[in-house]
DNA sequence: TTAATATATGAACATATATTCAAATGAGAG
DNA sequence: CTCTCATTTGAATATATGTTCATATATTAA
């Protein structure tokens, strides 16, 4: 009988009209917040914060770091393709081999807070 | 003739013992690294950036948010939860509505570390 | 109660991504 | 040059993930 509900869309003239307004005028251009976002991308990943960690300490050859890590060459290679093409690390050749490092001092800016805060895994504190 | 050789594998010895060692002693647990990269994660999506970033100057219920984004409140209400369950968000029930605010100091901070420094996107800056 | 709306949820789909494996490249060492 | 090894690369596979769609839940109003 009624018509069928177009559901999924906010109907409301506007719900909250002047407070949605003001927050887009002040919010940062999208694509802005695209690049950021695609930078903790990155980051989002336990391999390559394990690498850039380790890197925060001193340079490393690719065998270095998948002795660090546990990992094949291959498969840290792959994530320091990653790291490189975001501008994050930087290589020198040396001889057979290729040692990397930090090249980026607001993304070790940003490992670094993260690590300060104990953003992680801060279980419960039981209170008595 | 010659045995298959075992590719993929680090043979040396150790390629810089004394060095890799010493980061090794250095390193934090593996798992904190492990919650800092789920952390990373989180933030590591346009969609849920954005919400962050909206949420940074007013608590928003869901269709200001999909009508800021330009997204469909189910969409937005997929990626809340992510940062429901993350911690990250907490939100407020008001009749019908829901409002949702920033949770965790700690990743707003990290959220305006990352916009504060250029890290986004910046272009070359052609030298005269 | 019923109707309308805001929000949440689950399945499905498409896409992205991390690792493995095999092979190629490139640089010393003999 | 030939051999060895460090590193890279590409294909393949498995897995994770974001959005859409349909539906469910919950709250308010009539």
């Amino acid at each position: 009988m009624a018509t069928v509900l177009i559901t999924g869309t906010c109907q409301q003239p506007h719900v909250h009209a002047e407070t949605v307004d003001q927050v887009r005028k002040m919010m940062t251009d999208s694509n802005r917040l695209l690049a950021l976002a695609d930078i903790f991308k990155v980051l989002g990943d336990h391999t390559r914060v394990r690498i850039l960690h380790a890197l925060s300490f001193s340079e490393l050859c690719v065998c270095d770091l998948a002795d660090l890590l546990g990992m094949t060459p291959s498969a840290v290679s792959h994530q320091l393709r990653v790291l490189r093409s975001a501008k994050i690390v930087k290589y020198r050749k040396a001889g057979k081999n290729i040692f990397y490092s930090l090249d980026d001092a607001h993304v070790a800016g940003l490992m670094a807070e993260g690590l300060e805060h104990s953003i992680c895994a801060q279980e419960d504190a039981p209170a008595p």
